[in-house]
DNA sequence: TAAATTAGCGTACGTTGGACGCAATGACAA
DNA sequence: TTGTCATTGCGTCCAACGTACGCTAATTTA
């Protein structure tokens, strides 16, 4: 049943008891300098060792504030996210772009993130905040519970995606532009319409606004539905 | 600049040389082998040991076919992407649809896959597949390249979420409605929009169709934007 | 038959995450 | 003040992981 990360994303008032050491670490210490070792150095850089040193502690210390490494990863997560925007308004539209714009900003500050979404089950108290701002934002809408839901999935991967993509385009080795280019090289006869489509951008050009392209044409086909909804006669 | 991974992804045709000992093992009995173990216990249970124990072999004897556990692991993503599908043709809509659907369904069969999307650099022969049947399914659109290109990132991504969500719906613990409920039951105060648009869904009903709804979503965005490069006057 | 080449694998090592228990600390009861 | 004992930090130890290295045996080629 609870597999422990539940009880230390959602702590139940702490009994406030002292005794025995004054403690040199708190959780906040050590989900910091998790971030901050990930922020460096990557996720995978992120051992308890690694975060040991970063706090000038031994490492079975973190034990003592964390109950593991998934703990402490799913702490970092939720920290990392922070709290969401505020998105009560009437129009929709607008609310859940800057929504969906601003997660996309505080993930991009710490590009890790995006490795961990596709890992972690429980949401912290942060990730549900932006679940219900998000709902929040389509609250006037005519749209059932479940095609909410779903919007909010499309948009997050969305976003995910996009920023996923920018950290790897940041650097110049692992862009996906840069992997292909040797294989074109050699094998681009079989594959025209990818040679075409990469040769049209241009090499550098097409500074990707994915995420813009990507959250436009969602709004779009969200606000399409909606429309039909309000009144079916509409266009198709 | 040569990781390794490229060269096992796209092997030059082979000296066909012979000499030494009959080979037991090949590189497809890996990774048929890393696949079998991925299927059966996730992707985190493959593990050059595990995958040894499989074939009968000994731990090291794979590293005869593979050059370690990364090349194994992009080897085994696009053994089991498979073929894309033929998707030439008039009708964009209709093509586009059947590549995100096979897609769907072939990742389904492998859900291992999402989790290793996130992580991979280099394109193998099968993802190239896709790229160009994807792009192939695009070319009589007014979609400049890089749009094409973002289309294809965006219903990718929609694929991958949503395989990757049934796939954690498939086990009732670790679902988000589960994993929220008990949350709920207690902070369910600070999230009204969240328990309204669940109780709204029904406890088991919402059978989610979030792949079905986000392609027809994606979709709609996509065509709005294609009837309004033919014909800048219609619909806004 | 001898030389050359190659597949399988045994051994060894560094790095992980984590169980366990000891020793120092300091709030409380006496 | 003095003992009691819960609590913190951490040293030790271990299993599991990926993989470098080199030996042995099989097989082709000369």
């Amino acid at each position: 049943m609870s597999d422990g990360v539940t009880d230390a994303l959602w702590p139940a008032p702490s009994p406030a008891r002292k005794r025995g050491p004054r403690p040199k670490l708190s959780v906040e210490d050590v989900v910091t300098a998790g971030i901050a070792v990930a922020d460096a150095e990557g996720v995978a850089a992120v051992t308890m060792q690694r975060v040991a040193d970063e706090l000038g502690a031994a490492k079975m210390a973190l034990y003592r504030h964390v109950r593991g490494k998934t703990e402490l990863i799913a702490l970092m997560l939720d920290s990392a996210l922070g709290e969401a925007p505020e998105t009560k308004g009437e129009n929709w539209r607008a609310h859940i772009g800057v929504w969906a714009r601003t997660m996309h900003e505080r993930m991009s500050r710490h590009p890790w993130t995006t490795e961990l979404v596709v890992t972690r089950t429980v949401p912290g108290p942060a990730e549900m905040g932006w679940f219900e701002a998000g709902l929040a934002a389509l609250a006037r809408t005519p749209l059932t519970g479940a095609e909410r839901l779903d919007t909010l999935a499309l948009l997050s991967n969305q976003v995910t995606a996009s920023v996923r993509q920018a950290v790897v385009a940041a650097n110049p080795e692992a862009s996906l532009a840069a992997a292909m280019a040797p294989i074109l090289e050699t094998y681009g006869s079989r594959f025209p319409h990818t040679v075409a489509a990469f040769s049209e951008t241009g090499e550098s050009g097409g500074q990707d606004d994915a995420l813009g392209f990507g959250i436009e044409r969602i709004l779009d086909g969200v606000a399409s539905l909606i429309s039909w909804r309000r009144s079916p006669t509409d266009s198709k």
